[in-house]
DNA sequence: TCAATGATTATTGTCGACAATGATGCCAAG
DNA sequence: CTTGGCATCATTGTCGACAATAATCATTGA
């Protein structure tokens, strides 16, 4: 799986910003990082200009944050930040299930199908593979998004949530504690996605991101039992 | 009612894209112009440094289109644009009152409340009341989304969508033709959030929200009766 | 007359320099 | 020793000029 990060992308500024978003995502750069712009310049090669129109829309992406005069730093996501995301994913995301439901095409049910199959048989050979499970629950997720058909849900989706979604996911190692039932969630959704039930779809999907948000509120009052 | 395009923006930049971003919105410059970098920098009496930021800025927040190396256009929404963002709405604006329902104060309560009121008095003041009633119904909205009391949320809708569903609002000098019906669904929505009642909220919200969408598929479908 | 090809031109992409602003550290006064 | 003000400095904001690209138009050949 090559990274989109190759030379479709004409000019500098794009260059510089899928660049700068991949460090960014994957931490290269870590987060709460002052980032000045001549030395990023310089160590990407290129002049401000470009640089700042990437850091614009980086910014605009909520992967930075500037203040004016002052300075720009990679975005700190915060525990609020990411629940606040998981009930806009859950929303977003069980409109996804429905439209996918009503909208993927045969061959994209297939496809779906084909890929919870992997999942499942991965899972079987080795029940902790980290790396895999983090980005195959992505690649479940993706291929719902995409079969909403809906290019402003996409768009809102891939093009800006799920990168500050992937960003946490590497700040902190996070992986899912509970495989065995994510996957037999993703299997029912699917299930409900064959059957074009899109009432049950959506209620399916809300209710696997609800669990994933409730397990991170968890995980969070075990690690700070006496927080204020 | 004064317009926030003041000077609480520091930058050139900031100034030139909410002139711009206002301008497109209210169909000054009319969607699907092209506009040339060196005319607006004139127009706004700006180098084009800044405001090529400013069009980056609007290009992430589809109100511009931009083809590397042929020049920048202002996005013209089609029906289908339109239909699709209605489907996004009503996930994250059905989410929105869900939240309101479980997080506003009862200061916001009373507020919402009482522009309800207005709202009631001035439709049975003039039935027609065009501008208003346009307005009116984005104010409704805007304060359930605040009310949410989740700032990606927020961010999404207020910053991203709704300068969308606006221009495209002026750009078809669209109203509602079911002025009395939408008040109707208001209160009902506002009662359900009184009484704290966080998923009748939601599931109003969205009924509400769909009802609009399959309104506006009814009048594409009366204009254009044998479109293929 | 039409089409293809080449030069022209207008527009966007990129760069380096200058201006403005806020932060840092020093010096002096209490 | 502390604190307030001032000067210096680094960083961001802005600008004008140059390079690169693609659309346009004219010219030439069939």
């Amino acid at each position: 799986m090559t990274h989109t990060l190759d030379d479709n992308v004409r000019t500098l500024a794009d260059r510089v910003f899928a660049r700068l978003q991949d460090d960014i995502v994957r931490g290269v750069i870590a987060p709460g990082t002052k980032v000045s712009e001549t030395d990023l310049a310089s160590r990407y090669g290129v002049s401000r200009g470009p640089l700042r129109e990437a850091l614009r829309r980086l910014e605009s992406r909520k992967l930075l944050e500037r203040v004016v005069h002052v300075g720009t730093r990679v975005t700190s996501l915060s525990f609020d930040d990411l629940i606040e995301i998981y009930y806009v994913r859950e929303a977003l995301e069980g409109m996804a299930a429905r439209l996918a439901a009503e909208n993927m095409s045969d061959e994209e049910v297939r496809g779906l199908t084909a890929l919870l199959g992997q999942h499942e048989q991965q899972q079987d050979l080795r029940e902790d593979t980290a790396y895999f499970q983090r980005e195959g629950d992505l690649d479940f997720h993706y291929r719902i998004i995409q079969g909403s058909h809906n290019a402003t849900l996409i768009q809102m989706l891939v093009g800006g949530l799920y990168h500050l979604v992937r960003m946490y996911r590497y700040q902190f190692s996070t992986v899912s504690n509970r495989p065995q039932k994510a996957l037999n969630e993703h299997r029912r959704i699917v299930e409900a996605i064959e059957a074009r039930d899109a009432d049950l779809a959506e209620l399916l999907m809300r209710r696997h991101i609800s669990r994933a948000r409730e397990n991170i509120e968890q995980q969070a009052k075990r690690k700070e039992p006496d927080a204020v």
